[in-house]
DNA sequence: CGTCTATTTGAATGTACTCAAAAGCGGTGG
DNA sequence: CCACCGCTTTTGAGTACATTCAAATAGACG
């Protein structure tokens, strides 16, 4: 049940058998079937989430009901509305299920008593949202500087594991394009194989 | 001398006269002139940097040599290529000064040992950084789906403050958008209020 | 199969860019 | 105090990347 999620942790830090024990106390196991809300907007996030089986995405809505999707997350990845989850404000994202998905879930009040009493869980959630932190710097910087073609061209590279995954319309909203646009760039990289 | 910075610091946690002490024992002073870099691309960005007087700016530099401005700092502000400084890595952005500036700048190495030592210190850059987080995440998200005339406009409302003190190109480039654009959103603007 | 959803195609359009040149502005020296 | 220089901002014409809209085609699933 939590061997994914402590193998995660213990990438940044050890843990003894009682600190796991306690980690593992604090988190609640949910299911959500595919194309159910995991947090919808509005709602404060109270969850940061592990997932355990499954993928989610999570999107911003503009007031046009634009999506504009943010981030994929499949297998050992953490998702949440991190500023509704740190702020405790309502969320400006909507996190949706894309798979039937098996999620580890963690309340902010837990996440802070447990940074009080065992100071090695603030370490960890400091090195991985440093991680965080400079994926999305990446990302911003890849939107600045790169075009719509390059954009995907580096998404093939870089999540080949998606491809097959993730209906092409969500890549092309990830990307921040339209789905016509991105059929229109695969045609033509099509066309530059042969 | 570190009243500001220890002022910043305040924000997120108490400290007490000898964590005062301590941590000011680890900063160095430095200055640079308007327009010499703080850092320069392929550089292992060594300093975590808090500005106690002047204006900073950091930049992505793409191959064709383009610009892209991810940040202004001025007092009482952060600034380094977070990147470049988590993971020792050479820096992929440039810091440059654009006005004279002070700064107090603390190490890597340092830091380290600060965290270890003093876990509130770890507490406080935790949250420190998810501010910052935050914030890099809502510029994403206004990148994604707002149109440069929309971002130019929520830019003067934010940060009225920048307006005067920073060059209208240097703002195009936070935009990301030509000067000559950014020339045109502003005589249309200008247009409106007639 | 038939239906529903996803992808592709094409034509017209728009937002923002490029390039070139003019105008404005601030400082310096004669 | 004016003239000149370099740098920043404005203007305009032409263009490109990506969008919108509408329709056709392809795929998936019951």
């Amino acid at each position: 049940m939590y061997d994914l999620i402590i193998n995660n942790i213990s990438k940044y830090i050890d843990l003894t058998k009682e600190e796991k024990n306690h980690f593992t106390s604090l988190l609640t196991f949910r299911k959500i079937k595919r194309n159910q809300f995991l947090l919808q907007r509005g709602e404060v996030a109270r969850y940061d989430c592990f997932v355990k089986k499954g993928c989610l995405r999570s999107a911003y809505i503009d007031k046009n009901g634009e999506e504009y999707i943010l981030q994929f997350a499949i297998e050992d990845w953490w998702i949440t509305d991190f500023e509704s989850f740190i702020n405790e404000t309502p969320a400006k994202l909507e996190i949706m299920a894309l798979e039937d998905t098996e999620l580890l879930q963690i309340d902010k009040q837990s996440l802070d008593e447990l940074f009080n009493n065992y100071l090695k869980f603030e370490h960890f959630y400091r090195l991985m949202n440093e991680r965080h932190f400079i994926s999305i710097y990446q990302h911003l910087i890849s939107f600045l500087s790169e075009s719509a073609e390059d954009r995907y061209l580096n998404f093939v590279q870089e999540y080949p594991q998606f491809l097959n995954r993730i209906p092409q319309y969500e890549i092309a909203s990830y990307l921040s394009i339209t789905p016509e646009y991105l059929s229109k760039i695969r045609r033509k990289q099509a066309e530059k194989e042969n």
